[in-house]
DNA sequence: TTGAAAGCGCTAACAC
DNA sequence: GTGTTAGCGCTTTCAA
């Protein structure tokens, strides 16, 4: 059996299919009687009708299809591929209660398929922590007007919108959580040098203090560079990697993969609620339904909420 | 700058759409001369010319989107978390490789969008780990033909596809591997109860010794009945959480989440490398590429291979 | 209050 | 070899 179209429908039910399109969406302005709209919703209900996306696509010109472009990498630290999928999750469950789909794909330099955004007329994308000399990858392939929400990113190119953690602000309440004064620090290896960048002058320790988690060699040598000090340490997984060298009483964790239960109880700790994905998609929902009115500012700083 | 059609680039070229479809596609037995062909190509590129997929997908009565279902959850295990991700990881790198676009969606049971299967024309679909009482949700939204494959579950439903593990295979390498003939098993909890118990039988053991891991309190009690006995553990997270209350020495983990690195030095581990993903999207091709010719079993078997 | 019809961009059968 | 054309299923203008 074949799927109902809108004609199977107008046939049924004795009527158009102009009126069949008015009353299976609602169109205001227009007063169709009671009993004609009961026949035909009826009707649809028989034939178990399912729209035809694509086609409505065609004419609407846009496909309530929303992107979300990951990096690829074959071997991805754990706590990168738990965010990226928390954030997925979050993202997707908010999208689809709005009604919007969600395509996933990837963002490989070195054979970007990215044409998916203008073949598929993406309503909007949201991308994660990219590598500054990715971005003009993906905004050669971005048609004009489509809204692009970078997530985990600084990028000084106006196409994009940009959702951060305020980190002055989750640095202060780190500090202040502290037993001791933290004199040291240490962060997650973003993508995004950039982004780094922020994170270190948000915290207002000198560079020399402040430790960029590559692999455990190096951060062993810095925590033996700091044994007699105590400091912050960003995200559970690097700071699991870190009591293997250091008691777990001179860290204080910011956990921001939502995983504080896998740190030892002796740590301190100050767990973050990540409100970046609602915020981004805030926002994304804001430039979806008024294209024209922009916000001001290209930046949105989410505070992180301690939990 | 409105986006090219095929008709700018027809008239671009003086020639016709069907011409230029011909060419922009390589139609087979449509002999074209180079220098028309020249001509095309050109005025393509000339116009940055981007397919409309929707338009295409109207015509062809098939979309190019492939769906993965994943299950919704607010507040999952770590390791399933992990799973999902890489799961979806490779899918999307090999879908996308062959020029399907993956759709992201979730099976909320007190509220399923399923419609988008036969909205969107999904050319086909991967579930992950789904209840058996889910099931006909599933298959209800489903159009006929379209294939779906299932991870991670065990469903007497002939609709569905399914790929697991070969758990015979496996714990019959854990048990080579370990030091001591291993008489408990503890094994994650997936959703799925069909496969929870087909691990359980094809482990041999008695239903006794196999623990399912539920939380922490339930875990312990179960290593302090055994205390004095050897046993083999499914999942490194799980390992964690035990590793409280047992001496590493004692258990042999088999690593399914490609972390072995986060778990004690001490402990004896089979590392599998998990082919499921793989072998799923080769059937997905196969159905895909050749819909009337259905491979004999409903079920296949991956050998979990150790690294 | 309803319907006819144009057209979104593309493919493919068929005519020339 | 190349063009004409009929749709795919839907929305929406405009006329009745």
């Amino acid at each position: 059996m074949k799927k109902a179209t809108l004609k199977d429908i107008a046939k049924a039910a004795e009527v158009s299919v102009a009126t069949v399109s008015y009353v299976l969406n609602n169109v205001a302005n227009q007063t169709i009687p009671d009993d004609t709209k009961c026949r035909i919703l009826e009707a649809a209900k028989q034939l178990n009708y399912v729209p035809n996306l694509a086609a409505r696509s065609l004419v609407m010109q846009k496909s309530g299809l929303i992107g979300i472009l990951i990096n690829r990498a074959e071997l991805e630290e754990l706590w990168r591929q738990l965010r990226y999928s928390q954030l997925i999750n979050r993202l997707e469950r908010l999208l689809s209660d709005r009604g919007y789909h969600v395509v996933l794909f990837s963002l490989d330099a070195s054979d970007p398929k990215l044409d998916i955004i203008s073949e598929r007329k993406l309503d909007g994308v949201f991308v994660v922590d990219v590598k500054e000399e990715n971005f003009h990858l993906i905004s050669s392939h971005f048609s004009a007007g489509v809204p692009l929400i970078v997530i985990d990113s600084i990028i000084d190119d106006s196409l994009f919108y940009k959702v951060n953690y305020d980190y002055k602000d989750a640095f202060a309440k780190a500090f202040t959580a502290s037993q001791h004064q933290p004199n040291f620090i240490i962060i997650d290896s973003f993508n995004n040098a950039g982004l780094v960048n922020h994170i270190c002058s948000s915290s207002g320790l000198d560079r020399s203090l402040i430790h960029v988690m590559q692999d455990e060699q190096t951060l062993k040598a810095f925590l033996e560079q700091n044994k007699n000090n105590t400091g912050i340490i960003l995200n559970e997984f690097v700071a699991i990697s870190a009591y293997k060298y250091v008691d777990p009483s001179r860290l204080t964790v910011m956990c921001t993969t939502g995983c504080s239960e896998i740190i030892p109880a002796a740590a301190t700790r100050i767990s973050f609620d990540d409100r970046k994905p609602e915020e981004a998609f805030h926002l994304m929902m804001r430039l979806l339904e008024n294209p024209t009115a922009r916000p001001e500012s290209k930046y949105i700083q989410v505070k992180a909420i301690n939990n």
